[in-house]
This record gives C-alpha cells, structure tokens and sequence, in this order.
RNA sequence: GGGCCGGUCGUCUAGCGGUUAGGACGUCGCGCUUACAACGCGGAGAUCGGCGGUUCGAAUCCGCCCCGGCCCA
C-alpha cells in the first residue's frame, strides 16, 4: 500500500508540527566553538517600537534560506535573533499611545515613563517573537539578545569609555538639530527634508546713525529677529561695499548691530545681506565664529521651540515660534519694517520622530568624531574584505562615509542608554566609566552628578555584530562567528546603521563585522506605493499566514519579484505563493500514489536501465541545470533567482512535462523496467527537488520528505544536493527539444483546426532528418497520448498527405493533422508562419549580403547566420510544398 | 542644486552587443483527460520612453532630452 496523505494541504496544522519538531531537536542551536565550516548572520534587531512587517520578512526570509542552505551543507550555522529598544522612536510611540488617553508623556515622572514603555515592550516582544516562529525561521532562539539587556548595557558603556579615553568622543556646544516637540537633539539623519511654501520677507534694518534707507535682508523666519548680532553681505559685494562697518538698528527693538562682511554670504539670494543669528542657524553659527567680536549669540527659544530670553520682547515670550513668527510680521508690517513680501518654497528640515520643524538651536552635546572612524570601514569595501551586493549600492556607501560629519549621539529622552559620564561638582572633572565612580579619580570629591541625557539607540546598535557575540569578553563565539558571513538588510539603514557597523567592528573587533551585505528590495503595493508602517499599506503577517501558511508568504515573497530592486507584494502575488504551494503538494501525492511497497531512499543518482526511456534522462539532466543554477544564483545573492528557478522546473519541466510523459510508464504499461526506472527516476528529481525547495518552503518539504523513503531525521539538516548527483546529458536535452517540439505542433494544429476535445484525429509526419525521425519514432507513443491523435503514420513527402489536412512545418519536420469526418478550412497559420519566416529570412540575407558583416562579424556569428537562412529557406520551401529537400540539410 | 535607480506585451518583470525579445498575472478559446479547475492545453498581445551617435550589427554601449521613483544637500 502506498503511503496516504491528505488530498489537501493544511498548512497550518503540518506548519506548527514542524516548527515544534524542529525546535525541539535543537536543530537551530549553534555549536559554541564548532571546527569545520561556520555560517553566521545576525538578525538585525527589530524595533520595539512596533511589530515585524512584510520588509521584515522578505529579509528574514532571505536569511533564512541562506541560514537552511548552509545548515544543509553541513556549516556550523548561527543565527542570531534579537530586539533594538529603538530608544527615541519607541518613546514617541508609547507617547502617541498615552496621547490617545489624553496623557502627556512629559508629565509623567520618569518611574512612570519607563513603566509604560516596559509593558509596550513586553507586548510588541511577544508578538514579534511569535511572527518570527510563525514564518518558520531557523533563528537560534538561545542566543537571543536585547539591546538592553545587562550584557549590552555594559558593552556600550565600555565603547563610549575607550572612545572618550582616545578623544574620539568629546562634548561640545554646537549648533543641533533641535525637536521642539521631544525637546531632544537628532542627529542629521534623523531629519527630512521636504520642500514647502512659505512667505519670503525683505526686512529693512535702519542705519543706526539716522540717515535715511537701510539694508534690505530677506528672511523666512522673521521671528529669529531678536537673535540677530549682525547683518553680513559678501565682501566683493559692490552693492553694499560702503555698508560694511556701518551699524544697523534690528527693525522692533532698534537694537543696534554692526554690519559685517563674510564670503559665506549668496549674492543671489534677496538683497545679498543675510541678518545673522548665530545660536539659530548652522550658516549664522559659522558666521558668528569667524568674527568673534561679535559675542556670545543669544539663544532666543526654549527647548520647546517657544521665543524666550532677555532679548525676547516680554509680548513674544513663552509664544511658540510659528505663532510668534504671524505676531512679528504683522508687527513688523505696522512698523513699517517690511519692504515686500513674496511666496517663496524651500526646504524645510523636519523631525523624521514628530514631523515637527527642527530648529538649529546651540547647545551642549556628546559627539563621536565619525571622520576618525571611517577610514577602515572605506578600505573594507574598497579591497573587497567587504561586498556589497547588489554592487551599485558602493557608490552611495562611498559618497556618504567619505564626507562624514560628528554624530551627535546625546538625547535629552528618557527611554535610553543612560550616558557614561559624571560631573564633579567640586572640582569639574568629566568622569567617563563602565561603574559608576564612588568619588572623583582627580580631587577625591564624593559629590558627582550623573549626566542627565541618554544615548542615541544607534550607539548601541552599531556594536551590535560583536555585542551578540560576547564582547567585550573573548568568548569562543566571537572567536569563532565574527566576522559574520552576511548582513542583510534594507538599504533605508546603509548610514544609520551599516556604514557605522562598520567603523565600530574595525576599531573595537578587529575587524569589518561581515563579508557581505545583501540589501533587498523593498516592497511596493498594488499602487506602487513603497510598504510602510507610516502609510499603513503594509499587511499584518500573521493574518497573511493564517489564510495561506507560511510557505506561500515566504515562497510569494521571493516569486515572483525583481532580482534586486523594488517589487510589487499583491493580493495576486500571495495567490501565486499559495498555488506553488498546492503544486508541490499535489506533486508529492502522485508520486506517493507511484511508489512500490518498501522503496528504497534514493541514492546517489537513480539506477537506470542501459536504454532508459528519453523523459528519464532528459529530467535528470534538467534537474542537474536547475540545481547549478540554484546553486550560482545563491552563491550570487540573488534568491529571487533561485526561486523562480525552482518554481519554472518544478512545475513546468517536472509537473506539465516529465509526469505527463511518464504516466504510463509508471501505471505500468510500458512494462515492468520502464515503470521501475519511471518510478525511479520521479523519487529521485522529487525528493532532490525538495531539498533544493526546504531553504524556501521548510514545512510542507519536510512534510512530504518524511512521507517519502527517505534517509536521516530530518530534511532540515539533511545534505544540500550535488548537481553532479545526476548526469548533464546534453544528448538527451537537444532529442527532447525535438520531441517536445512533434507535441508542441500537433496540439497546436489541434486547436487551430477547431477539433473537438473528444475526436483524435490521425496524424501524419514528415521528419527533416534521420536523426529527427529517430527520436520521433523512438516514442511515437508520446506523440501520439499527449498530441492528442489516434495515430502517427510516417510518410516519404508532403505529396503523400491527403489533400486539405491541417499542416505545419517546423525545424525538425512536417505535421499534418488528418480530420476523416469534416474538412479543414485553409490553413491561415502557415500563412502567416510562412510570411513570419520571410521577414527573418530576408533580414538574415541582408545581412549576409552585407560585406561589412562578412569582413567583421566573427566567423561562428557568420556560420549561424547562414545556417539560420539554410533552415528557414529550407522551411519555406516545404510550406510551399515544394519537393522536401534532402533531409540532411539544405542546398 | 548634486547623485543613484528605473522607463520592454493591458500590468509586474527577465534579457544588458549578434535571440524568431523570455516569464508571471490578466485576457480570449477549448477542456472537470482518476496528482492538482488553487488545474491542463492552445491563442492574441511589446519595432524595448524620445532624438542623435558609436558599431558590420544596439532593447543592450555613449550623449542629450522627456517621464517616474529614491537618496543627499
């Protein structure tokens, strides 16, 4: 009795099983200090901040069919899952969730706050791992890490301690990008720019001295006027030469200041004089310090964006700066101060957290000297100890490493690293430490004041590579999986995250963190639009895996979509998922339905009979393509290839074409040798199939491995197939071609002489050569079950077919399709076929005809084109029914 | 303003110097042929964004332009 299986595929049931099978034998559990081969990816960290979307499993699921590929091949395989606490965005998150109870996140004390986010973390931690286990990723879940978990909290602090000891690290007031909104410092890549309409006003700033007319300035942001310690115009300027060391009175508070020159200034913009306010903006910062008799800048808003400060006018304090911004026009406007107003769009930078609008705002901050870093990290792509794939993401790599500057990497959050640093009260010293000091190294004082900020999460993140692995101990891990074999992830985190990786494995681990980086594509909707958890079009993956399992998602994911760039995720592409799936399935029960009593588990290549039938050779052949193809394509980074690979042999070379052909060998009747090679040969492509398959879709191959013979527990650490486990026969290939293309003809003619489904009309044929009338006579059987026709006879020419019959002529020979009952109405296909035919023949011979061609071309180039007009000459004159040349060749 | 990517059947894409330009989805026709109608068989459908150039030969290389997207300033 041959084993049963269920006619329909559950996936949910056989999903579960396997992944509890699976986790239960430990298959996943990385060896700590394994010999031999070794594989490691560490998973990049999930936020927090929310739960694991569709990006998130097209790149899991890349990494896990790496990960299953490896683990087949025999490596030592980890996989090292994790979750970032994503400090600031999870802060605002939990902030938007209060806000919708009508709680401020600012006005709960600190015990509350961290509170709150602890029971948001807890929750989104769960959903996160459950999603993870869902997908049936390989993730080895006793490694699992945090990012503030105690083993990074201290690694993180020991990074800041070594980097402020080698003054790669310092503190420093500097000009800040400033949310207002999280009252917090970002770092510039934390901030958007978008372009956006305001109104450009040209300001006159009155000479000090009383003479009439002043110095026209144009400004957006009029309400920065009481920050204002100059005008500047360019010292070449020959409009405004006779201004410079003049004074000009600030328009509403008549403050007086100097006019300066500074050759930052654009001629082209306004009037070519710029009002400068050095506290506020980046430029005016510059500015300020190349004329430092200007000093200090007053600051004029308050970390929450409103105007503040003694040179604020009491009626502008405590005022917000857009609202202040409408209040000083039309103050200004009164005053008389606004010479002209005109619309004007520009960027303007916003907080990529609160989308509010950042100011430039002076203050005093930690920063890390990123240009020091960076060198290392330039050279590792640059020799290649780094690829990155696909390839042209370099040049964007290099673009932005090589005009770094410092990061700033305090923030003024609660949700975070706190900052390694204490201040002596009594004698100022900075103490940076792992522990924190009981008294300070310098004057032995006991009274110390924590820094109050935390660190930027990317502090902890760009460590984390080496952190997983036991840094700063010398673990037998870190020795054995850094650097890691592969980091893949999405191309939006090149600079945030990759790039530094990068610097911080050179000069904390010695090394580059990873010998590959595999940037996926991202995924777009029906629209076109990119998925994102900001637009809301992204599909929760756990309803998605619930209606089709998670081998369709994964396999959908992958097939079919751009090698690598953006693809579509449709309704429809889940679909194509599903029905893969069903194939294979449906697949493993016909074969179920085929097998012997007590098969064996196939072994290295099926025994053949001497003179097996062509279907067997030629699929095994076709096996052994797929396979080295699947194999480059990964080798290569380029999975979406090897999936569609798999999916186009599969079902088009296995299902439509070798079991069609087979049938009948494997019912039996073609007798007891060809069933048992027939037999063979199916559990041989199937179950090599199937681990070629298990690194896409574990679960319903391991589901029908186990139904099959097989040999070993498990599919998922069963070897990864050697091509050369089956012959390439390049014979058998080239016979099928002329076999598949007897079939193709005589269904084609079928359908074009409107026969009925149910009438096997005779066919006649005419073969080119010998060598084609050989293999089409060798298995007339299959021209004749699956050409739908009742019988194949041979004739000597075209004359011997009767009149009126429907024919075709191709390469390998002519077809006629004998209807006994109706006629056949004129043939209109071979019309057009022939009139096809001309066109290429007649390109071809121009081409020929052409000495330049002749002289130039290459000598095979040449010969193919003869050899094509040969043939199609030759076609064309057997459809219009000239005397069949030669059958070994043209003239 | 700078940079990158893309523009190929209705749609999404493969091809990246010599191909009868390949596939998937959709569409049309015929079929419930005992693994699978979540399927099979067959058909129609693209002069490869535009203009120039290089070349014996260009969807493929170069230049300019137009359109869409992304990144940086």
């Amino acid at each position: 009795m041959p084993k049963e299986i269920p006619s329909r595929f559950d996936p949910g049931e056989v999903e579960r099983r396997w992944q509890s099978g699976w986790a239960e034998a430990g298959l996943f559990t990385a060896p700590s200090a394994p010999a031999g081969p070794r594989f490691a990816i560490v998973l990049p960290p999930p936020n927090v901040t929310g739960v694991l979307t569709l990006g998130h499993m097209l790149g899991d699921t890349v990494m896990d069919v790496l990960a299953r590929r490896q683990r087949m091949k025999g490596a030592a395989v980890l996989w090292l899952p994790g979750l970032d606490h994503a400090g600031l965005a999870t802060q605002v998150a939990v902030r938007r969730h209060l806000a919708k109870e009508n709680v401020r996140l600012e006005d709960l004390p600190r015990e509350r706050i961290l509170e709150q986010i602890g029971r948001w973390k807890e929750a989104r931690e769960a959903t996160i791992r459950a999603q993870t286990v869902a997908a049936g990723f390989s993730v080895d879940w006793t490694r699992y890490r945090y990012t503030m978990d105690e083993r990074s909290v201290r690694a993180t602090r020991e990074v800041f301690v070594r980097l402020f000891r080698d003054g790669l690290l310092y503190r420093g007031e500097r000009i800040v990008n400033w949310d207002p909104r999280l009252r917090t410092a970002v770092s510039n890549l934390e901030v958007v720019h978008r372009e956006e309409a305001a109104e450009l006003l040209y300001l006159c700033y009155r000479w000090e001295d009383g003479s009439p007319g002043g110095l026209v300035v144009a400004t957006v942001r009029p309400e920065t006027i009481f920050g204002d310690v100059a005008v500047a115009v360019h010292p070449d300027d020959p409009r405004h030469a006779g201004a410079i060391g003049r004074k000009v009175r600030v328009p509403l508070v008549d403050r007086p200041v100097p006019v300066i020159a500074d050759a930052a200034i654009d001629r082209d913009f306004g009037n070519g004089a710029l009002k400068v306010t050095p506290a506020h903006d980046l430029l005016d910062h510059e500015i300020g310090r190349r004329h430092p008799e200007l000093g200090a800048p007053p600051t004029i808003l308050d970390e929450a964006g409103r105007l503040s400060g003694e040179n604020v006018p009491e009626a502008y304090r405590g005022v917000d700066r857009a609202v202040a911004r409408e209040l000083v026009t039309t103050a200004l406007e009164a005053a008389g101060a606004i010479v002209r107003r005109e619309p004007y769009r520009h960027s303007v930078a916003r907080s990529e957290r609160s989308d509010d609008v950042i100011e430039p705002r002076l203050s005093t901050q930690w920063f890390v000297r990123l240009g020091a870093l960076a060198p290392p990290a330039v050279e590792a792509v640059r020799t290649g100890a780094v690829r990155i794939h696909p390839d042209r993401w370099e040049l964007t790599f290099f673009r932005w490493v090589e005009s770094l500057e410092d990061w700033c990497i305090s923030r003024q959050v609660v949700w975070g690293h706190a900052i390694p640093v204490h201040y002596c009260e009594t004698c100022g010293e900075v103490i940076a430490s792992v522990d924190p000091p009981d008294a300070c190294p310098k004057c032995e004082g006991r009274r110390l004041r924590p820094d109050p900020d935390v660190l930027d999460t990317w502090f902890t993140s760009w460590l984390w590579p080496f952190v997983t692995l036991g840094w700063p101990e010398r673990t037998p891990e870190l020795a054995r999986y850094y650097p890691t074999s592969v980091l893949v992830t999405g191309r939006d985190i090149m600079f945030f995250w990759v790039a530094r990786m990068m610097m911080a494995g050179a000069r904390f681990a010695g090394g580059p963190p990873f010998d590959h980086v595999y940037f996926t594509g991202m995924l777009r909707d029906e629209t076109g639009r990119k998925m994102s958890k900001h637009l809301g079009n992204s599909p929760e993956p756990l309803d998605l895996i619930r209606r089709t399992g998670a081998d369709a998602l994964r396999f959908a994911l992958l097939h079919p979509n751009p090698v690598d760039q953006d693809g579509p995720f449709t309704e429809a592409t889940l679909e194509g998922g599903r029905n893969f799936l069903t194939k294979i399935w449906n697949l493993g029960r016909f074969l179920l339905g085929h097998l012997p009593d007590g098969a064996a588990a196939p072994g290295r290549a099926p025994d053949l009979d001497p003179g097996s039938a062509l279907e067997n050779r030629w699929i095994l052949a076709r096996w052994r393509a797929t396979a080295e193809s699947v194999d480059a394509a990964l080798d290569g980074f380029e999975p979406t290839v090897a999936a569609s690979l798999l999916y186009q042999f599969l079902w088009h070379d296995v299902a439509d074409r070798y079991v069609e052909m087979a049938k009948d060998a494997l019912r039996g009747d073609r007798g007891e040798i060809a069933q048992r090679d027939a037999r063979a040969v199916l559990l041989f492509v199937l179950e090599r199939t199937l681990r070629l398959l298990h690194p896409f879709v574990p679960h319903v191959t391991e589901e029908l491995w186990h139904a099959l013979p097989h040999e070993g527990e498990w599919l998922a650490v069963s070897p990864w197939p050697l091509p050369a486990d089956a012959p390439a026969d390049p014979e058998a290939v080239a016979a099928m071609e002329v076999l598949w293309d007897g079939i193709r003809t005589l269904r084609n003619l079928r359908a074009e002489a409107d026969v009925p489904a149910a009438e096997l009309p005779e066919a006649r044929l005419l073969p080119t050569s010998p060598e084609s009338e050989r293999i089409l006579l060798a298995r007339s059987d299959l021209l004749t079950r699956l050409g739908r026709v009742s019988r194949v006879t041979w004739i000597a020419e075209s004359s011997g077919a009767p009149e009126g019959a429907a024919r075709s002529v191709t390469p390998h020979g002519e077809y006629f399709l004998v209807r006994p009952a109706a006629s056949l109405g004129p043939a209109g296909g071979l019309a057009r076929e022939r009139e096809k035919l001309q066109t290429i023949l007649d390109r071809t011979r121009a081409r020929l005809a052409d000495e330049g061609f002749r002289a130039r071309a290459p000598a095979h180039v040449v010969a193919e084109a003869e050899e094509k007009a040969r043939e199609l000459s030759d076609r064309i004159r057997r459809i219009d029914g000239a005397p069949a040349s030669a059958p070994s060749g043209g003239p």
